[in-house]
DNA sequence: TATGAATGAGTGTTCATTCAT
DNA sequence: GATGAATGAACACTCATTCAT
């Protein structure tokens, strides 16, 4: 009913059912996720996800594609206003705390890995959320320190929710140890 | 016709259904593990697979438990002839290299996350494996120190699986940075 | 293809359900009453049986629907014609002889109160059913008179369908006993 | 372990199971009773099920029996204090009004009826139970009207067991016009 | 363009029954 | 004599997908 371009529920159909894919996959898993399920809980016909998508694939795979994108643009605008190595840590460690404090994001990025590994044209996009991540992280980093920061990113991510114990305190002092010239 | 007295074949059926079903877990994911597909590749009746397992989350959560176990024991295995935190780095490096080679490791281990996400008594199966690694590490390092280089095994582990480009001298270069008391 | 335009055969295929629903139940009883079964029986897909109802509990409950308001028809219409209570006397005898004939009748009745017992949806509807009997009947006689009458021809039907040795004259002065005033 | 025969759970064990494959037909109607549920509910191993009767219908079959016998002998002692039909009368009202309160008791019946008339050997057991019935009533009315009796006790019995509103005087009334004699 | 109807394959699970012990 | 192990058949039900409209 809203003309406001790229909201939720105003543009196409075919992006709330992508949306909302997300959302079941988040709560179900892909082995839940049903195209019953999603046209239910987008509140749509049926048969519209199977016009829209060829296939529960094609849906699967617009929805990854959204994930990895929002993603992307979550830690590009954290990271944004940044000036300096010390910034970047403060953002990233804010990110860490806050973007990804809700455990819907854990799961989602699991069954994201988890799919992209057997599914090649999924793995593509983990791959290039992850070159886009060390592109953002380049404008502080060398290169291998974006690289690393990177990785000590997911494995933050990783460790913050499924395990516990990390607090900022130690975010913090992990991604200053990544980077020695931050000093 | 048994080999051991007095105990029939139970044992060994219900974990070869086990091991079969990790190994069904890791190719067609949580999603497309059935009761079906784990009897056939285990050469079983389909009915042994309702018989040792009440459910079908009562298998997964076994091959979970397995899966943990195992990844446990070969982490601990490679750690335990090191006897300095500098020959610690080097066995995990290795353990990085070359024990989660097999992209089946990184399939299952994210099929593992995503499910614990939604399945407590599964999430802590997650949570008492981390704990081990750290317990592991506690050999060499400083409990901080510790848990910060078995994130950065999470992440460097998440990065070898799905991106490329981090080589043999990058990871034993982040476990130095992590660990500075090392140097 | 259809007959009727603007309406596909649903309306009839999933009547002809229900008929066969209750065919299955007279032969096979609620405890042989299966998806299959139906299916077969009315020459249709199994999955139709799920697409029209969504349970099996409710194409039971469509067809006890069904089969009470036959009997309840059957009955009316013969004793529509009666005029005074004497000839219901006559009209409800004839009932018992010939419209119950069929052992599949008393079958059926004894399915679907043994199934109304445990279920108090299925239950309703015997007791509607009686209700509505009762009020066929108050057109000849009392209140309290229809009850007993109505009462007898349950105890005659039970009689006629598992024993044997109750004839006309027998129902019929079974009838007048309870009624005197017709004398 | 107590040795009092005739009295439930000390007797043989077969006797333990047909008592308990009666509780679960009452509960969960025939279509529910399975050997499953009818050893747990007994405590019993599975095994013994099958080991004391050839069948799921042996098991049924001799539930019914047991059945048939129960209630004969419950009506039969109602009635043997009876001097007089009209004492008779109060004896059958007693036996209508207390000794079939129980909502199980129509449950088992119509379940008895129903499976009766789709198995020969169950059915003449029900003819036998009412053939029995009309002996104990022919002490105290001539046959027909035994029979006209017996029938609408069974009238009642349903009447009372699904609709409602059939209370003590009426059914008084309703058996003293069977038996005209007593007046 | 969009959608309800429809269906066949496949799912998790139950269960009667057999059999070795 | 008694029972746990084991299994194949069947069950209720779900769902991706097709198709007519």
């Amino acid at each position: 009913m809203s003309a406001t371009p790229g909201r939720r529920n105003d543009g196409s159909r075919r992006d709330l059912l992508i949306d909302t894919a997300l959302e079941v996959i988040a709560e179900h898993g892909v082995a839940g996720t049903t195209h019953r399920r999603v046209a239910a809980a987008a509140g749509v016909p049926l048969g519209s996800t199977t016009y829209y998508f060829a296939d529960l694939g094609d849906l699967l795979r617009a929805a990854f594609g959204r994930l990895a994108d929002q993603v992307s643009e979550r830690f590009e605008a954290r990271l944004a206003p940044a000036r300096t190595p010390a910034e970047a840590i403060d953002a990233i460690t804010d990110y860490i705390l806050f973007d990804l404090e809700d455990p819907r994001e854990g799961a989602l990025s699991y069954e994201f890995y988890a799919y992209a590994i057997r599914h090649p044209e999924v793995r593509s996009m983990v791959e290039a959320w992850f070159a886009r991540s060390q592109i953002a992280l380049s404008r502080y980093f060398d290169a291998e320190t974006a690289r690393l920061v990177d990785t000590m990113i997911e494995g933050l991510c990783t460790y913050r929710g499924l395990a516990s114990g990390i607090d900022e305190a130690q975010i913090r002092r992990a991604l200053a140890l990544l980077s020695p010239t931050v000093s």
